[in-house]
RNA sequence: GCGCGUGUAGCUCAGCUGGAUAGAGCGUUGGCUUGCGGAGCCAAAGGUCGCAGGUUCGAAUCCUACCACGCGUACCA
C-alpha cells in the first residue's frame, strides 16, 4: 500500500514538473491524516518555486490520480501534503502483510556465544535474546537462516578454569568429578573460573602453570586425546558447560541453534590461513607474534598468533568466518556481540578483506551494550559479584511472586524478553525486575494481558463477515493503527531493530484501550464490525509478540 | 593521547535516512468507576534535547570544537 502510493505520487510529480522525486510517506499525527509527504518542500529548491505552490498543484493531481484510494489531500504548514485514505484503502493497508525483502537469501546469524568454562552472565542473556529476535525478523522477511553458536572451549580462560579445577580435585583425578552433585556443577565451575582468574593475576607461579595448562588443552585437541586423566576432566567439564547452556536456552524458549561451533574447531583453519597470508604479506611478524597492522586503516595492531605459536581469538575468528563461508555461501553473515568487541572485529574483517573480499563485504557486526541492574550497577565476569543469566530470571520470578498476581512462566519470560527488546540495540540497558513484570506500563505482561482481554471479548460472540465501511472515528483510529503494523515490521527488519515493534505494539494497545473505553462491542448494533476490528487487533498483537519470541496466550 | 559509543522530563526510555506544538511509561496531583477481563480511560504538573558555534526556509536529528561517562587501544575474549 505505502510503496504503491509513494510511486503514484512520484509519478504525479513527474507529470507536473518533469522531475524525479523521491517520495517518502510518513505517519503524521492522526489529526493531520493517515500519511504525509514533504516532497513539495524537497522540490522547492531545485524548482525554484514556492513550496506551497508546488504542494497545491500536486494535491490537485493526487486528488485526480488517486481518487480511489485517497479521500482527502490537503496542504498544510510550510508545504506538507496530508493524505487521508478512503475506508477501502485503509482496510487494504490494515490487511497488508510485511514485505519479504530477503526472500531466497541465506543469512548466517551468530549470537549468544557463551564460553564453556565460564559462567553465563546477564550479558549472555541479553545477547541471546537479541540474537533470537533478529534472526526471527530475518526469517520472517523470507530468508533462510542458519543460527550459529560459537564458543571458546580453548584459550586462556579455559586454562584458568582447568588449572583451578585440577587444583580443586587435588590433582588429575577425573573420578572425583562424580562427587559433585549435578545441581552444583555450574556454581562449582564458576567458582573455579574465579579462582583461576585471581591466581593468574596475583600469583606468578600459578600464572606460568595456567599458561602451560592452556597449551596442554590445545595439545589435547590436536592429538584428539579423550583418554588421559587431564583429557577426561576437560571433556567432562566441557560437557557440563554445554548442559548448563542447553538448560538456559530451554528455559528461554529461544529458537534452537543449527550449529554449535567450538573454538577448537575454528583454530586449525584460522592458524593455517593466517600463516599462509603471513607469507603473502597480509600479516606480519612482530616480537615473535603474528599481527595485522590496521593502523593505516585507522585501526589497531592486533595479535593473531601469539609468541607461543597459539592462535588468538582473532585467528580463530578468521577460521570461523572462512568455515561459515565455505559451508553456507550466505548472502549475509550477521555477528551479534557486546560492543567491547567492535574494534577488534573491525581488524579481523579488515584482514579478511585482503584475501577474501567477497566474504568480508558480506559480514555485518551488530553490537549491543551492557546489562546493568537498577541503580546502574555494573557487572563483571572477572570478579565474584557476577550477576548471572539465571539470576536475572530468578529476579523476575521473585518480583512476580511479590506482586498481587502470580504470573506463570510465560509471563515471566515475556517480562524479561520485552524489557530487553524495547531498548534500541546499541546502548547499555538497565534491567528493573519490578518494572518488567508490572502489568501496567510498557511491559511484556501488559501486552499479554491486552491480548488475552481481546480474546475474551471474541469468545463471547461469533463475528459474521462484514465489510469495514462507514467507520466511526474511534473505529477508524483503531484500524489506522493496525494498518501501521506491516510498515513497522518492514522498518524493524530493514534496520534489524526489534525495538520498533515494541514501541508500536504498545501504542496499538493504547489505541485499542481508548476505543474500548467508549465503545461497546458485544451487544451493540455494530457488533459484527467491531468484533472484526477486535480480532484484527488481537491477531496483530499476537503476530508482533511472536516476532519478538513472546507468547500471546488466550488466557493469563 | 587516539578510536568507537552514549548524553532527551525526577527515574527508565522512544524519536536521530532534517520537518508541523519534542513523545511514552513509572512516579506526583486531580477526575471517571457496581467494568464485554478497570491490569483501564481522561486531565494536570514536569524539558536551555550535555555545552557552544555552523549548515539550512527549517536541527533533538547533519557538521566542527568542547565537557561528562562507558568501551577499546598487541600477545584475554
Amino acid at each position: 500500500m505505502k510503496p504503491e502510493l509513494e510511486a503514484k505520487i512520484a509519478a504525479a510529480a513527474h507529470e507536473l514538473f518533469n522531475v524525479g522525486a523521491r517520495v517518502e510517506l510518513t505517519r503524521p499525527e492522526e489529526q493531520f491524516g493517515d500519511y504525509a509527504t514533504n516532497v513539495a518542500l524537497q522540490l522547492a529548491g531545485s524548482l525554484s518555486k514556492n513550496p506551497r505552490e508546488i504542494a497545491e498543484a500536486l494535491t490537485v493531481k493526487i486528488r485526480e490520480n488517486l481518487a480511489d484510494q485517497v479521500s482527502t489531500a490537503e496542504v498544510a504548514g510550510p508545504g506538507f501534503i496530508n493524505l487521508r485514505l478512503s475506508d477501502a484503502a485503509l482496510r487494504d493497508a490494515a490487511a497488508a502483510r510485511p514485505a519479504q525483502p530477503l526472500a531466497s537469501q541465506t543469512f548466517v546469524l551468530e549470537y549468544s556465544d557463551p564460553n564453556p568454562f565460564k559462567p553465563l552472565h546477564a550479558g549472555h542473556l541479553y545477547t541471546t535474546l537479541v540474537g533470537d529476535m533478529i534472526s526471527r525478523l530475518v526469517e520472517h522477511a523470507g530468508a533462510k537462516t542458519i543460527r550459529i553458536n560459537y564458543g571458546g572451549d580453548v584459550g586462556l580462560h579455559v586454562g584458568r578454569c582447568m588449572w583451578a579445577i585440577v587444583q580443586e580435585l587435588g590433582g588429575e583425578h577425573p573420578e572425583k568429578l562424580n562427587d559433585i552433585p549435578e545441581a552444583d556443577r555450574p556454581k562449582w565451575m564458576g567458582d573455579c573460573y574465579v579462582k583461576g582468574t585471581e591466581a593468574y593475576e596475583t600469583d606468578e607461579a600459578a600464572k606460568a602453570e595456567i599458561i602451560a595448562t592452556n597449551k596442554h588443552v590445545y595439545e589435547l585437541h590436536n592429538q584428539n586425546d579423550h583418554e588421559s586423566a587431564f583429557a577426561q576432566i576437560y571433556w567432562t567439564t566441557r560437557q557440563w558447560s554445554y548442559d548448563y547452556f542447553a538448560e538456559l536456552y530451554n528455559q528461554l524458549q529461544v529458537k534452537p541453534f543449527d550449529r554449535y561451533f567450538p573454538e577448537s574447531e575454528a583454530a586449525p583453519l584460522g592458524l593455517k590461513t593466517v600463516k599462509e597470508q603471513l607469507a603473502k604479506g597480509v600479516y606480519r611478524e612482530s616480537d615473535g607474534a603474528v599481527v595485522y597492522d590496521g593502523e593505516a586503516e585507522g585501526l589497531h595492531v592486533r595479535v593473531f598468533i601469539n609468541s607461543e605459536g597459539l592462535p588468538t581469538y582473532e585467528a580463530k575468528e578468521v577460521g570461523l568466518n572462512l568455515t561459515k563461508w565455505q559451508d553456507y555461501h550466505f548472502d549475509e553473515s550477521i555477528i551479534i556481540t557486546a560492543n567491547e568487541q567492535q574494534q577488534y572485529m573491525q581488524v579481523v574483517v579488515a584482514s579478511i578483506a585482503k584475501f577474501a573480499p567477497e566474504l568480508a563485504e558480506r559480514m555485518r557486526h551488530i553490537t549491543h551494550g551492557m546489562v546493568k541492574l537498577e541503580g546502574g550497577k555494573k557487572m563483571s565476569s572477572r570478579k565474584g559479584n557476577v550477576v548471572t543469566a539465571l539470576e536475572i530470571l530468578a529476579a523476575a520470578r521473585e518480583a512476580g511472586k511479590a506482586s498481587a498476581t502470580n504470573p506463570g512462566e510465560d509471563t515471566i519470560l515475556a517480562a524479561v524478553k520485552y524489557a530487553f527488546a524495547k531498548n534500541r540495540i546499541g546502548g547499555d540497558i538497565i534491567y528493573d525486575p519490578q518494572e518488567s513484570i508490572a502489568l501496567e506500563g510498557n511491559s511484556g505482561p501488559y501486552l499479554q494481558y491486552a491480548h488475552a482481554r481481546a480474546r475474551s471479548i471474541l469468545a463471547k460472540a461469533d463475528a459474521a463477515d462484514t465489510e469495514l465501511t462507514d467507520l466511526q472515528p474511534d473505529e477508524r483510529s483503531l484500524l489506522r493503527k493496525i494498518s501501521e503494523y506491516a510498515e513497522t515490521v518492514d522498518r524493524a527488519t530493514a534496520e534489524l531493530m526489534p525495538h520498533h515493534i515494541c514501541t508500536y505494539l504498545y501504542e496499538l494497545a493504547q489505541t485499542f484501550n481508548r476505543f474500548y473505553e467508549h465503545n461497546r462491542v458485544v451487544g451493540d448494533e455494530r457488533q459484527n464490525l467491531r468484533l472484526q476490528l477486535v480480532k484484527s487487533y488481537a491477531d496483530t498483537l499476537k503476530n508482533g509478540l511472536e516476532l519478538l519470541g513472546i507468547t500471546a496466550p488466550d488466557h493469563l
